[in-house]
DNA sequence: AACCTAAACTAATAGTATTAGTATTTTGGC
DNA sequence: GCCAAAATACTAATACTATTAGTTTAGGTT
């Protein structure tokens, strides 16, 4: 057959993100993306190594996008300005593509590359607490709580949605505010 | 055949939550399940309406345990005491079946035993909220808050784990002294 | 022009869920 | 106790998944 558009890697990726980001993670299949790209499912393994993988590295460019956004958002800030900045970016970035930011929600022990690319949404996180005077097992805290804070209000808001026709906006300053003041607090 | 442990819709979704906790959520089929049991998959059509209302049934019997649980934790208990029991009720909840918590969290619009069962989860929230004062708006957010706050960790928890060697217990209690503290302290 | 390689294909296998139709066992009414 | 009806199991078949093996073809290189 024709070898046309040149497909590669990185275009099949490309593919399954947007197909992520507009059906959702579980509507995700090698038959569903091949035909989109106008080719069979098995054709599909000179590109990616089979559906874990192909989620695997989807999930790895979310996370890298995610570090890379959150990062710039907290450039020029320090403290809880930049922890506030860190917060906004980060939901930003789950909003925009819930469907891969699901896929970043899975185990992955062990896979190096995944482990550098969390601690690059980490660093940033890290230097804000260092900012704030938090440092060492206090840092360590501060950041879990940080993290579950942001997580949960992305993940509760990207699924179920919180119902009642109150502004989430506001929630998520509100959040914010509590836990950004409750470690200012300490 | 024989019929002999009379099967039921209760003892299904029984075995599936029982292996939903040991295996994990993704590795749930209707094909284990029935070997677990005895019989066929076409079998199981008699007592559930295929994967996917066992799944909602599984996730169902979850969430009412879950409210059942933080209810309890929190009777006797008012206001910033009451929300720390129910989030360790909570917490404790998510880590012992960690497979059911999973299963939980996907959206289920439209769904009413569903709906009134997370409303059950809530209620013991809001009532310890308005022992703190807030009403109204302002509850809604801080119930959301609070909801963010530990879903948030107990899912990272059950899900990715925090990594290093630092005390998550510690970090729990810290995450739910900086919410509770936020709170009152408004 | 010949060749090699990348990337497509077809065919086949195995594991999902699900439906239809059949048989059997239990249960409930008489 | 018997017979009909309902419940529950079965087998067979269909339609999706993913995946592997083996084959063909198109493109670029020498």
């Amino acid at each position: 057959m024709t070898r046309r558009l040149s497909l590669s890697t990185e275009s099949v990726v490309a593919a399954a993100t947007q197909f992520v980001d507009r059906h959702g993670a579980e509507a995700l299949t090698l038959a569903g993306i091949a035909t989109q790209l106008g080719i069979k499912s098995p054709s599909l393994y000179n590109h990616v190594d089979g559906i874990g993988a192909l989620r695997r590295l989807v999930a790895l460019a979310a996370i890298e996008d995610l570090a890379e956004e959150t990062r710039t958002a907290a450039m020029g800030r320090s403290g809880a300005s930049g922890l506030r900045a860190i917060a906004h970016a980060y939901r930003q970035v789950a909003r925009t593509r819930p469907g891969t930011y699901a896929l970043i929600q899975v185990a992955r022990p062990g896979d190096e590359a995944w482990e550098a690319a969390s601690t690059r949404v980490l660093e940033p996180v890290l230097a804000a607490l260092a900012g704030m005077g938090l440092e060492g097992e206090a840092a360590i805290h501060a950041t879990r709580a940080v993290r579950s804070a942001i997580h949960g209000f992305v993940s509760l808001e990207t699924t179920s949605g919180f119902g009642l026709n109150v502004d989430v906006d506001a929630s998520f300053d509100m959040l914010v505010d509590v836990v950004v003041g409750g470690l200012e607090a300490r």
